[in-house]
DNA sequence: GCTCTGCGAAGAGGA
């Protein structure tokens, strides 16, 4: 039986008769009696009491029901797995370097994979032999593959023909080994096989498994006999999870697409710089194949090396370190591994670089470190959907698209494939056009699953055809968020890159210990409006840093524009970043409508995310590597997302000035993302409107205060006397760079008052809750504006309730769940009265906190139905908002005025409060709301 | 009890 729960202590190992090990742990069973349970972990297992702690779950498979002294509790079995913390799944990436050195681990953990030719090369050998696998001619994958790295291959200063012979060098290797005989009629191959598993808490992706055991590529050399004992603990994880999963794979062969199922008791390492060939009988060693097998003592010692990596991450503190048997003389992270140390303070075996961080630089980075590693956990959470998900809950989960039917599947050149499937019901999901997800055959963890692209998904509508493009065919019949811990492996290095490599004087600003400066003439840039010249002046002007505070329609994006234009003038090389690819096209939208010239710019990122009308300016990864990284290189404007800015490419680049919109709407790591790049920046947002999304509830409150570093640590710098000195400053993953900033140096910023969106009484709300009421209509015109105003609208036919600028609905509904189908009913009609009065239906917004309801919403109307965190940034004429409760005011969405305030914000001449007035009355803040829009009844 | 966008992900190596 299978016994689980958290442990509550963990006693003292202990060796009995014949010198058998055991300890037991006593644990609190989830199922049953909620009294704790002994479980005795025997022999090797016994292990797990070095790292196992109070606090951390504990998994034991196939125990047996045991009695010792009158007790009943549970012991492990031979057949036995025991698993520490199995939530955290620890990537078989990980498993692998933690062997080779614990502190390798984090290393890659805070640094990054950074861009070098190993790796590059490695990655392009791996594409190759999976083509290989899937049939593709040599020399056409070669091309083809070395093209695509072509921007990386050009910042490393490599030229196509001196990879493409390497690649073809390593590639012959792999296809001489194919040739061999061994792929033969009997053998079926998979290549990029994703695996996940919830027992073992592993994940990862295999090369390639033959006859459903796993093969892993190795670029390298290795002329010994045995496989690196490293790259064995990688194929051995791959081997574990196949058994949990049972595989059952289907592939091909030569012969054509057959079902086979596989002990995965044997692993295969394949190193391409083992060329010898034709000498492979008599010398195995430098043959490129070495098979292994991997047997029951490894594959334990597999999980009780994951599980001492688990047990080490399960405070989210920032490890301190140790090398175990690592030997540092030729490992090539030894200058990381110092300055890491040096920084941190930590003992290293490779010894220290530098001077340790003050003891404020130290509690920023351990608080935010865990502020990271508490979204890691959130990610991983997001897993656990994968296999929790029960038909029960299946109704209000959008995490996935169900119950498919699969259509067709057509090969494309290239040997990828497009899949197809039909959506039966009207079901609604996160998954968008663009997105990465996991196709499966209905079950995403133990049946078949591939990773995919999602080409489109139609409509919401029933029958709506599903297309998603992938490495290997599969029956659709579920469709996945594939959840991806890539933001906060940036958010990670960011942190790295700019508390412990960033340039001293950047942090003397950053922590309060220097003002930020600024330098240079005044001079008009805008001529009538006296904020957004003098934004654009300190945005020039700035030594260190400007900010630019934009409430609703004060036109941030057209003073971003004409600051851009004038930095470009005066000669400096500009980042234009944002959270999101929309932000950061509409920027560089109005940046080339400013007159920037196209060819000093360069959109970097992916071309699904990218907007069709910036496709022109974007920067193609793939060709001649001079070509792609000239064009990059010689960009005087980059435009790039905040997680583009911590790709490999992006981190190698620098810039005289980094310009961030929405900056109110990331969290200081992300921002660190774009400002590390850049001498001086400018960020641009506002507070009072939504913050950054931030899921663990642990991450979103700490204070410097309580970290580890302040007692004890290095005392010698206090962090000035900054407002560090007065105050600890806020740091967590909630607050923005933005809002830190703009408390601490009020006088580096600028606030847009004049508003050139909404009328006069729309505004009015806003700016007294929001602005102290300085946010104020730019002229006579946009004060005075009125539905009336609109082409072919007849105001008399709009009913009288509706008429005013701000008006307000009680449709008497019910709050079900996070929707409302009376109040949808009664926003639907009111939109039906709007556009009989003759309003555009492309002039009205409907707005919604909840997705349901936002779903309920679209079924009955054309109109754009969106949340508010969605439609911040945009506008329309006229906007409904759907409130949804009733009664009271219960959910967290209604917990932050500032989602209110975009809401709210949002219209320009009509806005229509749609909700329960006793529910909005039960709050003070949505009471003066509801007071502000009956007075005009 | 909610809101959510990014990213192909994983990719290497010597004594």
């Amino acid at each position: 039986m299978r016994i689980r729960g958290p442990i509550v202590d963990v006693g003292e190992p202990r060796t009995v008769g014949g010198g058998t090990d055991l300890v037991e742990i006593t644990i609190r069973p989830e199922r049953g009696a909620a009294d704790p349970v002994r479980v005795t972990l025997w022999n090797k297992w016994s292990e797990t009491a070095d790292y196992a702690e109070a606090g951390m779950e504990l998994l034991v498979t196939d125990a047996e029901e045991s009695e010792f002294q009158g007790e009943v509790g549970y012991e492990t079995t031979p057949d036995s797995w025991v698993v520490l913390e199995p939530e955290f799944l620890v990537d078989v990436t990980a498993v692998r370097s933690w062997v080779q050195c614990p502190r390798m681990y984090y290393l890659n953990k805070l640094s990054g994979v950074p861009l070098k030719y190993p790796v590059v090369k490695g990655t392009v050998v791996h594409e190759v032999f999976g083509d290989l696998l899937r049939g593709r001619d040599l020399e056409d994958s070669i091309d083809h593959r070395v093209a695509e790295a072509g921007l990386e291959l050009g910042a490393l200063g490599y030229d196509r023909k001196e990879v493409e012979d390497e690649v073809r060098r390593n590639a012959a290797a792999v296809e001489g080994w194919l040739q061999q005989g061994t792929l033969t009629e009997e053998d079926t191959w998979r290549s990029e096989y994703t695996l996940i598993s919830p027992t073992f808490g592993i994940k990862g992706r295999a090369d390639a498994l033959r006859r459903g055991m796993p093969v892993e590529l190795k670029t390298g050399k290795n002329t010994k006999r045995e496989p690196r004992f490293q790259d064995k603990m990688q194929a051995a994880c791959y081997a574990l999870m196949l058994e949990e999963q049972g595989v059952d794979v289907e592939g091909h062969s030569p012969s054509g697409s057959q079902t086979q199922s596989g002990n995965a008791d044997t692993a295969t390492l394949l190193y391409t710089k083992n060329t010898a060939l034709e000498r492979a009988e008599e010398t195995g060693d430098l043959a490129p194949a070495k098979e292994f097998s991997v047997g029951p003592g490894l594959l334990k010692f597999v999980v009780r090396t994951r599980n001492e990596l688990a047990a080490m991450e399960f405070d989210a503190a920032v490890p301190t370190g140790f090398e175990a048997d690592a030997r540092c003389q030729y490992c090539f992270e030894q200058d990381t591994c110092m300055v890491v140390s040096g920084r941190l303070d930590q003992e290293s075996k490779a010894g220290q670089i530098g001077k340790p961080l003050p003891a404020a630089e130290r509690a920023y980075f351990e608080g935010f470190y865990q502020g990271i590693e508490a979204e890691r956990r959130e990610v991983h959470a997001e897993y656990r959907k994968l296999w929790e998900q029960t038909a029960g809950e299946r109704a209000e989960d959008d995490r996935a698209l169900l119950d498919l039917e699969p259509l067709d599947r057509e090969e494309l050149p290239g040997g990828r494939w497009r899949l197809r499937a039909r959506k039966p019901d009207d079901a609604v999901s996160k998954l968008r056009p663009g997105d990465v997800a996991l196709a499966s055959d209905g079950d995403p963890v133990s049946g078949h699953a591939e990773l995919c692209r999602i080409q489109s998904l139609g409509t919401g509508k029933a029958g709506a055809e599903i297309v998603v493009e992938a490495d290997e065919p599969v029956d659709v019949c579920r469709l996945d968020v594939y959840p991806s811990e890539l933001s906060v492996d940036r958010m990670l290095t960011a942190l790295h890159d700019g508390v412990l490599k960033g340039d001293p004087g950047r942090k003397d600003v950053l922590f309060g210990r220097r003002d930020p400066e600024f330098s240079g003439p005044q001079r008009e840039y805008v001529g009538n409006n006296d904020a957004q010249n003098e934004a654009v002046n300190l945005a020039t002007r700035a030594e260190d840093f400007a900010l630019v505070h934009g409430p609703p329609g004060t036109g941030k994006t057209y003073t971003i524009a004409q600051t851009v234009q004038a930095l470009i003038e005066q000669g400096e090389r500009v980042l234009l970043s944002a959270f999101t690819n929309r932000a950061v096209d509409n920027a560089l939208e109005a940046v080339r409508e400013q007159g920037v010239d196209d060819a000093e710019i360069v959109r970097f990122g992916t071309e699904s995310g990218i907007r069709e009308d910036m496709q022109d300016v974007r920067l193609e990864q793939a060709g001649d590597p001079g070509e792609r990284i000239s064009e990059l290189r010689d960009a005087s404007l980059v435009a790039a997302t905040t997680a583009s800015c911590g790709s490999r490419i992006m981190r190698e680049e620098a810039f005289d000035v980094a310009l961030v919109d929405e900056a109110s709407q990331l969290t200081e790591p992300a921002t660190l993302a774009a400002i590390n790049l850049a001498e001086r920046f400018v960020l641009v947002g506002d507070h009072e409107q939504l913050p950054p999304v931030v899921q663990a509830e642990g991450g979103k409150r700490w204070a410097p205060e309580h970290s580890a570093a302040t007692d004890g640590g290095t005392a010698a710098e206090s962090g000035g006397d900054g407002a560090t000195a007065d105050r600890p400053p806020r740091l967590d993953l909630s607050t923005s760079l933005f809002e830190r900033l703009h408390e601490m140096a009020p006088e580096a910023s600028v606030l847009l008052d004049r508003q050139y969106r909404m009328a006069q009484r729309i505004q009015a709300f806003s700016s007294r809750e929001f602005y102290d009421g300085a946010l104020r209509p730019a002229n006579g015109e946009v004060a005075a504006q009125r539905i009336a105003d609109l082409p072919g609208v007849d105001v008399d036919a709009i009913p009288r309730n509706l008429r005013g600028s701000v008006s307000f609905v009680d449709p008497d509904g019910e709050r079900a769940g996070n929707t409302n189908p009376t109040e949808a009913d009664r926003v639907a009609e009111v939109v039906d009265q709007f556009v009989a009065a003759g309003v555009d239906e492309e002039d009205i917004g409907v707005i919604a906190p909840f997705r349901a309801q936002v779903a309920e919403i679209s079924r009955r109307v054309d109109a754009t139905v969106d949340t508010v965190d969605r439609f911040q940034g945009s506008s329309e004429e006229v906007i409904i908002v759907s409130f949804v409760a009733t009664g009271e005011l219960s959910g967290p969405i209604y917990d932050d005025p500032r989602r209110m305030n975009v809401a709210l914000t949002r219209a320009k001449k009509s806005l229509v409060l749609v909700g329960d007035a006793g529910a909005l009355s039960s709050d003070p803040f949505y009471d003066r709301m509801l007071d502000w829009a009956r007075r005009e009844l």
